[in-house]
DNA sequence: GTTGTTCTCTGTATCGATAAAGTCCACACT
DNA sequence: AGTGTGGACTTTATCGATACAGAGAACAAC
């Protein structure tokens, strides 16, 4: 059996599909008993509704909007960042009436473009700025906003990434610390190949032996700015969780020169470092320094020292420049505030 | 400016609206020389690519899958349960090329079911068994998965609620625990009005109490078989999270006469209870047991008794369910499994 | 020279609805 | 009788693509 359609319907009822079209949608383009006579008869036949496609594709809306998150759909719902900045993007969207669509974008390889290609939207929100997604959302027309600066005129709700990585460098460098690590999620840019598993820990020397691997990133630029004279090594773990920083943690607490602060670029990171510092009885703020980034809830909880930023409101922006495409600014850039906890002290022996 | 369309493209290179069609879709229908022309020629006008929803109209799939949850979107990134089985949901569907659309449902009034009548998906898959979702889904013809036997023939992917409650209850009863409450949150029907602040927290002395609030959940009425004699009190406090468990925890171990055992409906709740608890100084499994529900990761390492059900694998399986609606056997029971920790123990003075 | 194949490409119908303009008719007013 | 007016529907065109059947040309086989 195939499915009915208003077409069926008004053959039965023996009215024109546009009165059928509007005893569903405008009521008062037709008598009362006309319509309950059409609503009735499409009921007892199994009529479904109008369909939604040929609606959307009439009205050239879909009243849906896609996330493109940067990796596999687990990642969106374990990372506490990513959870709230989707709360906060859900929020103007629910009450739109508009839904969220998610899409993993773990690369940007052409079976997962093809993806965005695909999917029935109304704007893209872009959890991570991949080049070649953006594109093709923009060739596509569709607004999109994405949660970093870009030089160019699109949309975005962002921090000052850099300015806030500075204030942490300038923080860790004032209080005297001289042997700095960073631990960065390898995350951009997302196109490189994975790496293998053995290479998942790399300890790169120097600064310039990490940003020879392609990396840049605002956030490292500006804490090494703030750090001004030292000159930190730098760890890429594997994706940006606890593990990971559990695994950069255990790598920097047993080398031979043991760092005296880490600089963690997420919560996530520096939290799963200070697991591995617990686990070897070696005590925050006084035998090493971690610092994280992001301020999630359990980073009070632990004494994090990090740096604030308005996760939700984030996100809600996000939604609400989406939503309005005619809404100015669309370059948005909320504060930060450098959050000083116990996690950060004097570097032993000063 | 509108937007360019295959027929502008036809027009312009001078071929059928078909061949453009072809050489976006089926290069093995047209030469290669055309289709590298035709290509070339879309991409200087400017063209995003064959318009979405006019293909899915004439496939008549959208290739999206819609996700009923029971609460705000951000509820869904918090609960770890929920977490999980979206996470496994995603899986096959993530491999399936389909996206996952969130759909957040509060409650079944009309607003929120119109948002279920008007996505664009090719089936839902319910969290919550919202009977007037489903019957919206139903009327649209899409296929649909619950997470809960409904007696019907519809399809769902669940555990035995009512053995695995029973097995709780003996449990409890088998170590001596006379004065036993349970904590359920306060979820179904959801149609039910939304208590009052003062009301969220109430204690029904018994269990017919609760019942004739119009509840009735199997895994409730599994732990009173299971329970035999002993007859419990129930705790109703807001939503299924930790907070939750803290307030009905508090409620519980100030009272008169403190039960000695509280059975939490999730291991969120429980969790929360033993927040409480541990702000008074009250040993989980000496001074009052506590045991929850579903085995979330957080549980085994708070030493929570609970019952394991295999959380992942019923996203999954639903996911596999809704990509192929021929697959059967379309009603699966998942196995689960008492895991008893240190959170319960004797009945004091047993 | 005729028939048969293969390769390209076209024309038309279709998907299921909705916007805008048009028809028809009853009723009111002058 | 002549003209307006508004309500209740219908007609026609449109949204933007894809399926299907088949036309026409090039080339091979006999």
């Amino acid at each position: 059996m195939s499915r009915v359609t208003m077409k069926d319907i008004a053959g039965v009822v023996g009215v024109s599909v546009m009165t059928v079209s509007n005893a569903f949608n405008r009521p008062d383009q037709l008598s009362p008993e006309l319509r309950e006579r059409i609503l009735r008869r499409a009921d007892k036949m199994g009529y479904g509704g109008p369909n939604v496609t040929a609606r959307n594709l009439r009205s050239g809306r879909t009243h849906s909007y896609g996330v493109v998150l940067p990796d596999s759909l687990s990642y969106a719902f374990k990372d506490p960042f990513t959870a709230l900045w989707l709360s906060g993007l859900s929020l103007p969207l629910e009450i739109a009436g508009a839904s969220v669509t998610l899409l993993s974008m773990p690369s940007d390889d052409d079976a997962h473009l093809d993806v965005v290609r695909k999917v029935s939207v109304d704007g893209f929100a872009a959890l991570c700025a991949l080049p070649a997604v953006m594109t093709v959302a923009g060739q596509r027309g569709l607004p999109w906003v994405s949660t970093e600066p870009d030089g160019g005129d699109s949309s975005w709700v962002a921090i000052d990434d850099y300015e806030a990585g500075r204030q942490i460098g300038a923080h860790i460098a004032r209080l005297g610390h001289r042997r700095v690590s960073i631990v960065v999620e390898r995350w951009f840019p997302r196109s490189r190949p994975e790496p293998t598993e053995e290479a998942l820990d790399i300890v790169h020397e120097t600064l310039d032996d990490y940003e020879r691997q392609g990396f840049a990133w605002s956030r490292v630029r500006g804490i090494v700015a703030g750090l001004a004279d030292v000159r930190p090594s730098v760890v890429t773990p594997g994706g940006n969780s606890r593990e990971s920083g559990f695994r950069a943690g255990e790598l920097l607490l047993d080398r031979h020169q043991r760092p005296t602060a880490i600089i963690a670029l997420s919560d996530v990171l520096a939290l799963g470092v200070m697991d591995a510092m617990a686990r070897r009885g070696v005590v925050a703020g006084r035998d090493v320094s971690v610092s994280g980034f992001d301020d999630i809830p359990d980073a009070e909880r632990s004494g994090l020292t990090t740096v604030r930023q308005p996760i939700l409101d984030k996100g809600r922006l996000a939604g609400e420049l989406l939503l309005d495409p005619a809404r100015q600014p669309r370059q948005i850039m909320l504060p930060h505030e450098l959050i000083v906890r116990a996690s950060t002290g004097p570097a032993p022996g000063t």
